[in-house]
DNA sequence: CATACTTTTGAACGATGGTTCAAATCTCCG
DNA sequence: CGGAGATTTGAACCATCGTTCAAAAGTATG
C-alpha cells in the first residue's frame, strides 16, 4: 500500500480520494515508462508524456522524482508481498509452497502493468528512502528464506544456506525481467513453472518426490 | 581481448604500447566506479577523477562514452569467455563442468576489478555497439547452453529447455553483484560453490550423483 | 638544445534533466 | 454568477553531463 503524504490537507473525503486516484495512475505510468525506457534513462518528462500532462504538474502530487521512484517500488513491492502471504496461507509443504513463490513471482513482475520492476534498482534512492523499500524488500526476501528454513527442518530440503540459496532464487528469477518477451515462445506462467522446478529441485533433498501444486 | 582502433597510427612498437596500457588502465578505473557508483551513475568526471586526470584526456583514448563502456564489457566478457574455454577442455562429466562454469563465473564478477558487473546493462550502449556485445554474450550463454544439452544427451540431466535453464542460472549468479560483500561472512568462492550445488542439482536427472569438481 | 610528436590540461559549449513558480484553468458551493 | 480553493500549465532556472579544442606540458630524437 501507497502511504499518502497529504501535501495540501483538502476536505474530508472527495478531493482525497481523487487525489489518491491520480497518484496511482501517475504510478502506474511511470511504471510504464520504466519498463519500455529503463529506470534511469526515463525522465520527468517522459512520465508527464506518458499521461499527456504538463511537467509541472507531478511535483503536485509528488515532492520529487526520487519520491515517486520510492512510490513505484513499494507499490510493487506490496504487490509481490501480498502473493507471499497468499501462498503461505495455503498450508502446503515446503516444496509446494516454494514452487507457487517462485511461479507466481515470475509471472507477476513479467505480466501487466503494476508489477513492475523498478524495485530491483534500489541503488537509484537517497539513504533516506533507501532504508524504507529495503526494508521491505527483506520482508519479501525473509518468505523465501522462511520457507526454505521450513523445509530443511520438515526434512523436504537439504540443509542449505537459507540466505544464499534465497537469494540465488530471486536472482534467477528477477533476471527474467531482461530477457522475457511478451510475444516469445512462452508464456510468463510456463517460464515461471520451469523455473520452479529447477530451483525447487534445487533444494531437495535426497530421496523426496516434488509436490508441484 | 580488447580491439584497439589505433586512434592515431604512431610508430611502430613503443608508443602503441603505452597507448595500450594507458587504455587498461582506463577501463580498470572505469570498471572500479562502475561497480561503486553504478552503470549509469557514473560520469565522465568520475572515471578521470579516479584516475587523477582530466577529463578531456579520455577522450584522446576513446572517441565517447560509449566506446568506453562497449571496451569495459567486452573486456568483462572476454575474461569470462575464456573460462568458459578451459573448462571445456577439462572433458569432465557435463554436470561437473557446469559446476565449475557457474562456480568461476561468481568468483570472476565479484573479486578483482577486471571482472566488473558492467556487461549486465547491455541497454545503456547505442543500437551500434549493442549488436557487437550482444553477440559475445550470446556466445557466452552458449556454453552454458551447451553444456546442459550435452548433459541431456548424456542422461545426466533431464530434459529441461536448456535455453530457460541457462538463463535462470546466470540469473542467478548475476544477481551476487547485487548483494555480494567482499567482508561478508562467506567468500565469493563458496558463494559460488553453494549456488553451483544448488542449480545443478536442479538439472540433475533423477538417480544420478552430482559429481563435484 | 631544437624540433616534432604525443599526451595532458581545463575552460567552455550545448544539450538535457530535475525543479520552481506565477499565472491560467477548472471545480464546486453559496 | 461569483469567488475560493484545487489543479494544471509551460516557460524559465540551474545544475550536470558529454564533448570539444586550443593551448600547455611532456618526451624522445637528431
Amino acid at each position: 500500500m501507497v502511504q499518502i503524504s497529504a501535501a495540501h490537507r483538502p476536505e474530508p473525503r472527495d478531493a482525497r480520494d481523487k487525489s489518491l486516484e491520480k497518484k496511482r495512475e501517475i504510478l502506474d505510468a511511470a511504471s510504464r515508462v520504466f519498463r519500455r525506457r529503463g529506470l534511469q534513462a526515463t525522465g520527468m518528462r517522459d512520465i508527464a508524456a506518458e499521461l499527456g500532462m504538463a511537467v509541472g504538474n507531478l511535483y503536485y502530487y509528488f515532492k520529487d522524482k526520487e519520491e515517486l521512484l520510492a512510490f513505484v517500488q513499494e507499490d510493487a513491492l506490496a504487490g509481490l508481498l501480498e502473493i507471499a502471504a497468499r501462498v503461505r496461507e495455503t498450508g502446503l509443504r515446503a516444496d509446494a509452497r516454494l514452487f507457487r513463490l517462485i511461479e507466481e513471482h515470475v509471472v507477476r513482475i513479467n505480466e501487466g502493468t503494476p508489477g513492475s520492476l523498478a524495485h530491483l534498482e534500489v541503488e537509484a534512492l537517497g539513504e533516506t528512502w533507501r532504508r524504507e523499500v529495503q526494508e521491505r524488500r527483506d520482508e519479501y526476501e525473509r518468505a523465501f528464506r522462511d520457507t526454505i528454513q521450513e523445509g530443511i527442518a520438515a526434512g523436504v530440503f537439504r540443509p542449505v544456506d537459507p540466505k544464499v540459496s534465497a537469494l540465488a532464487i530471486l536472482g534467477a528469477v528477477n533476471w527474467t525481467v531482461k530477457w522475457f518477451r511478451p510475444d516469445g515462445r512462452k508464456s510468463a506462467r510456463e517460464i515461471g513453472r520451469e523455473q520452479a522446478e529447477l530451483l525447487v529441485r534445487g533444494v531437495l533433498a535426497a530421496g523426496v518426490t516434488l509436490e508441484t501444486p
